[in-house]
DNA sequence: TACGTGTGGTAG
DNA sequence: ATCGCTACCACACGTA
């Protein structure tokens, strides 16, 4: 497999390589890289190491997790030592608070798998204060000698074979009893005989799905099979492990010079459940194939290649999707595989920090990460290579999985750079890209970050003439755009248009930190959510909050404020939606409630919350999905220390079922009044007694609030009490369009129509106007192919003698130039009166800046220390630049002139002279990479891009070869060179 | 002006 | 059958 790709990828390869392995630049075929190749076999080594080599072994890039310089290049060194700090804090509660506790879970590794009751949290206290240890992870080396869980997937049974599997109340029962009971009794698998077991295995094989949502197991079931509760968090996983394990010093500071790889999988789920799947035979490359896990109103969590040429995409319903294939083919749909999609994944992370290239690995999500290269002057190295290690790793260390990698210097263009990559490939943004229709034309205006659905309609439906972002660009003004889609978002649009990232964006680089620190907490489900009773939401209220709180505890925090939203059945919609269990078009409303206090009392919250559910006056029969949000979260530690001056003043009087362990702070800076209860103003319902509650004035105050603001009521029968503004408001909403007006997904009546995903005109001409990568590199491939036959006078470059003989001749002609040459004035002249004498000057018009008119050797009066001059510029980093500005500008129509060209290899030469191969090389492999960029933005061959690989050709690699064949007949690869 | 609430929108 | 989550930003509008 491994084979198979590589091969395609040498296929469609890029000119890069294709043009230097044709030429034989890298004769040792050893897999290494072909610039690493020619660095060793060429002259000034230790040079070559500063400039290119430098990226993979440089040693300041080794301290990337610690300042200690950690080495984390061991896979599982970043576990282990999380499990190091674990083990240490709780054996610091352990000190602190379990001393008078029995000892009885010594010696016994625990870990916890899926929702528990008790919850995690309180297991997890419960096994260390009773000196036993908790693993967080599985893993084969945490030796977990049991496993407690509520119940398991037939799956985990199967995974969990081996272990000792028991209900967490073989816990419980153990610390009351003070002793350590038989686990056989509390054994989930009940395997006291063989039989049994299998027993059980048999019946739960088709285990059913819990679909009811009063049943306590609901929410639990639900997220193990739910993509985006596991991609959400997921993504908060990963987040928290780089805020665990990155150095800070690696950070980069406004101002330096960055590039960023932006590195996702090509439809991940898809491949991973293709490659995981054992019971459905299918190839990627072939067939078509989707993640879902239904037939007819099953999202499509991911689809192949091949199922996108059919025009679907992810999110479509599978029905849609079927109806998409031509005639005979059948959707291939493969279930999930989430348990190894996070075991990729995790491979893909540490395979990126493995590399060791990078200042900084940021996780975007589970299947995409941002990586950032600070530049330097000493790391000179190459973008494209870096992609192709890149996507050689994953591949090799996930086993077949590809990556794609957009690279730029700043995190729009990478963006936009992998789209252009996509799928199995890399692009890198150049220079001359980031301001040419070549680059801007690629792209429609939903490619832009930050631009869904609704704000791509509103773009389409304000500047219609703009198909793409080129002319997007030049059409829609900072105003305009700032009108149209607010403040922020236009001028964000506006600098993104402009391959510039917003402070926004930017603070994803220079602050992960506070970008990365988890603000709130929520749980939202808006599927199979079916109530007749207001008890059945009561109770599930209760456990939304036992969920959230099992986390909030994990993170040692509380929460201040509580959002209750709910999700009501639009009024025309039908009870039950084409999807099945689904919310349909619904109505959203919300409520947010400050607690007196930050807390992580059940107790509290969920009478808060049902209180709130109250005051929304929504039926239970209507409601279709519940969300409940813990934000402004505190530091319980903080929280404790700040809280202390305050205590004298406290006056506690909770009542028993809410008690509060620690002490009250006031609700902001009014005076507490803990004994009054909220009236609670849900028509007469049942009010919460003794519940420490906020202020009296704040109270009044909110009740007239709500009533004012009752817009977000879902009832219609306080309609007298509304402002006029309102009123008109309201009529506004429903006489204009509701739909414009109150666009979200959820009040979208295109949630329920299937033909949501239909690509609209534009897009399908599009898709089939732009050719798949893979036709435009087999393109590029055999111009290669064509123009080295053309070209390559024949067997020439397998001659040595020839080579030899021909480099000897130029080798003579040039140093004849040089000397010429070394009169600058004298060249100048005459390049600048060649030019004006004759009016064909090569091609060049006004709007061509001549670039290259002069330049050559200046040899200064020390022989030790002379430099070579290129457009009178000395140094490498503004040499290159302007080489890359002549090619740019002269890549389309207009090709460089010959004689521009004759100067540019006599400059060559004479780097060549002096040792300055790298230079050369560098220049070799950027002609190269511009050309393929070139190819794959453009599907026409213009004048200068051709001619441009002639000279990459026929020029610098055959100079290149020279060398090379020099090295191969031992020839001395220092040339003194006396002037 | 500064802040609070409710809502819309987006990304993976 | 089917698993339509969730963190976070920005804005409009209201209040102190």
């Amino acid at each position: 497999m491994a084979d198979d790709i590589s091969k395609s990828s040498n296929q469609r390869s890029p000119l890069t390589t294709n043009y230097l392995r044709s030429e034989k630049i890298n004769v040792n075929d050893n897999n290494e890289e072909p610039f690493y190749n020619a660095s060793n076999r060429f002259t000034n080594q230790s040079y070559f190491n500063k400039n290119l080599d430098i990226v993979y072994e440089n040693p300041n890039l080794n301290i990337q997790n610690g300042t200690e310089k950690k080495d984390y290049s061991s896979r599982r060194t970043y576990f282990e030592d999380k499990a190091a700090k674990q083990a240490l804090s709780d054996s610091v509660r352990r000190e602190a608070y379990g001393k008078d506790k029995p000892q009885i879970f010594n010696n016994l590794i625990i870990y916890v798998n899926g929702y528990t009751n008790p919850d995690r949290s309180t297991l997890h206290d419960m096994v260390v204060l009773h000196g036993g240890h908790f693993s967080h992870y599985l893993t084969a080396k945490s030796k977990v000698t049991h496993i407690v869980a509520e119940n398991l997937s037939l799956k985990k049974r199967i995974e969990f074979a081996s272990y000792k599997v028991v209900l967490p109340k073989w816990l419980v029962s153990s610390v009351q009893a003070g002793k350590l009971l038989p686990w056989q009794e509390f054994s989930l698998l009940r395997t006291n005989t063989i039989g049994q077991t299998t027993l059980d295995i048999n019946r739960l094989k088709k285990q059913p799905q819990i679909t009811n949502c009063n049943d306590p197991d609901f929410i639990q079931n639900f997220f193990a099979n739910s993509r985006l509760h596991h991609l959400s968090t997921w993504k908060m996983e990963l987040r928290q492990q780089f805020l665990d394990s990155f150095n800070p010093v690696m950070i980069p500071k406004t101002g330096e010079q960055l590039t960023i790889f932006h590195v996702d999988f090509d439809c991940f789920f898809a491949t991973v459940a293709a490659l995981s799947s054992t019971t459905i035979k299918c190839d990627l490359n072939k067939e078509p194939i989707v993640v879902c896990h239904g037939s007819k109103s099953s999202d499509i969590a991911s689809c192949n290649y091949i199922a996108r040429q059919y025009g679907i995409k992810n999110g479509m319903w599978v029905s849609q999707a079927q109806k998409l294939c031509p005639k005979g083919v059948k959707l291939v749909c493969l279930p999930y595989e989430f348990d190894k999609i996070k075991e990729k994944s995790s491979i893909f992370y540490k395979t990126l920090q493995n590399l060791n290239m990078f200042n900084m690995i940021l996780p975007i999500s589970i299947d995409e990460a941002v990586c950032i290269l600070i530049r330097t002057s000493l790391n000179n190295h190459n973008d494209e290579l870096i992609c192709e290690r890149i996507r050689e790793a994953v591949f090799r260390d996930t086993e077949g999985c590809t990556v794609s990698v957009g690279c730029a210097d700043t995190l729009i263009l990478a963006r936009l750079s992998l789209k252009l990559a996509k799928p199995n490939g890399y692009f890198t943004c150049m220079k001359y890209m980031k301001d040419s229709p070549l680059f801007w034309e690629n792209f429609k205006n939903d490619d832009l970050p930050g631009i869904g659905r609704q704000l791509v309609s509103k773009l389409n439906t304000y500047y219609p003439r703009c198909n793409n972002l080129w002319q997007l660009r030049n059409d829609a003004s900072i105003e305009s755009l700032k009108a149209l889609l607010g403040n922020k978002l236009g001028s964000k649009v506006y600098n993104q248009l402009r391959g510039k990232d917003d402070d926004e964006a930017a603070k994803l680089i220079h602050d992960p930190i506070s970008t990365f620190e988890r603000k709130s907490l929520s749980i939202d489900i808006n599927w199979g959510i079916r109530f007749s009773k207001i008890e059945q939401v009561d109770t599930y209220l209760e456990r939304c909050v036992e969920y959230l709180i099992a986390k909030l505890k994990e993170m040692k925090k509380n929460t201040s404020q509580v959002t209750l939203k709910v999700m009501k059945r639009a009024k025309d919609a039908p009870i039950e939606p084409a999807k099945y269990l689904g919310m349909g078009q619904c109505d959203s409303f919300s409520r947010t409630n400050r607690l007196g206090i930050p807390s992580s009392l059940q107790g509290l919250i969920t009478t808060e919350l049902r209180n709130m559910f109250r005051s929304l006056s929504c039926p239970p029969a209507e409601v279709r999905g519940i969300a409940v949000h813990f934000t402004k979260l505190v530091d319980v530690a903080k929280y404790r220390q700040k809280r202390l001056p305050f205590q004298k003043n406290i006056i506690l009087n909770i009542n028993e079922t809410n008690k509060i362990n620690s002490p009250v702070t006031p609700f902001k800076d009014v005076v507490p009044d803990i004994n009054v209860t909220t009236p609670n103003r849900d028509n007469g319902g049942n009010l919460q007694t003794g519940i420490p509650k906020r202020p009296v004035k704040r109270v009044l105050f909110r009740e007239e609030h709500n009533n004012i603001s009752h817009k977000s009521s879902p009832d219609e029968y306080h309609s007298d009490l509304e402002s006029p503004r309102k009123k008109m408001q309201k009529m506004l909403d429903r006489t204009e369009s509701s739909v414009s007006k109150r666009p979200s997904i959820v009040n979208s009546p295109l949630r329920e129509i299937d033909t949501r995903y239909s690509p609209s005109k534009e897009e399908s001409s599009f898709l089939s106007d732009f050719p798949t990568r893979t036709a435009k590199e087999d393109i590029a491939y055999d111009t290669t192919q064509n123009s080295g036959e053309e070209y390559g006078n024949g067997g020439s470059f397998n001659n040595n003698v020839a080579n030899v003989n021909i480099e000897k001749n130029i080798y003579e002609h040039n140093n004849k130039r040089l000397l010429g040459l070394s009169n600058g004035d004298s060249i100048r002249d005459k390049i600048e009166s060649d030019e004006l004498s004759s009016q064909d000057t090569g091609g060049l018009t006004e709007n061509d800046p001549k670039i290259f008119t002069y330049g050559g050797l200046v040899n200064h009066d020390d022989e030790s220390n002379f430099k070579i001059m290129f457009q009178g510029i000395s140094g490498t980093e503004e040499i290159m630049d302007s080489y890359e500005n002549w090619i740019y500008s002269t890549l389309h129509d207009i090709p460089p002139s010959d004689r521009d060209l004759i100067i540019l290899e006599d400059f060559i030469w004479s780097l060549l002279r002096t040792g300055s191969i790298h230079t050369v090389i560098r220049m070799t492999q950027r002609l190269s990479s511009i050309l393929r960029n070139f190819s794959l933005i453009n599907k026409k061959n213009y004048n200068g891009n051709q001619k441009w690989e002639v000279v990459l050709i026929r020029k610098l690699i055959h100079i290149l070869n020279m060398h090379s064949n020099w090295d191969d007949e031992k020839l001395p690869t220092d040339f003194p060179i006396k002037y």
